[in-house]
DNA sequence: GGCCCCCCTG
DNA sequence: CAGGGGGGCC
């Protein structure tokens, strides 16, 4: 009943959000953008931004994951996500396309670690089972990181 | 019934 | 990214 609440401002910051938290419950999301008017279908829509953004980092993640396997690579730990390689430019391509923010380690942790359950589960052909991915979603849950008090900041906001 | 999440589609 | 459907968990 109130309309596009939410700005294109509100999408960038969101995205720049998700390299914080993959998995914001909504009493989260409430804090970290107190200008919005919250309601039932704005809530709504910022929680599907999320799921969206996620959707994109598990596809970008399992797709490099098979052409590392189709490359030969045979041990997890030659499984490295820096700034340099990518996967990593793909993904901040996509969140943080003007490099509004340095991007947090704890972030290249977490693809890294996503990557490397990709691709243990492709390599043990575990993706010929329904639902995968489930326990890959699970153990990335805990991969969440503190989110900077400056997303709360209305000025910062309108700066980026 | 309400809230979340994933899946698939456009 | 938005819509719509399905399933799980209070």
């Amino acid at each position: 009943m109130y309309g596009a609440v939410l700005t294109s401002l509100h999408l960038r910051k969101a995205k720049l959000m998700f390299f914080y938290t993959r998995y914001p419950n909504s009493a989260v999301l409430k804090v970290y953008f107190p200008d919005v008017r919250f309601n039932k279908l704005i809530t709504a829509q910022l929680v599907k931004w999320f799921s969206n953004f996620r959707e994109f980092f598990y596809q970008q993640i399992e797709k490099y994951a098979r052409q590392c396997l189709a490359e030969g690579i045979r041990n997890t730990d030659d499984l490295i996500v820096t700034p340099n390689c990518e996967l990593y430019r793909i993904l901040n391509l996509h969140y943080n396309r003007s490099n509004q923010i340095n991007v947090p380690i704890s972030f290249s942790k977490a693809a890294q670690a996503a990557l490397k359950e990709f691709f243990l589960a492709i390599q043990q052909q575990k993706d010929l089972e329904s639902s995968w991915k489930k326990s890959i979603y699970k153990v990335m849950q805990r991969f969440e990181d503190q989110i900077p008090d400056f997303f709360k900041n209305d000025h910062w906001m309108h700066s980026i």
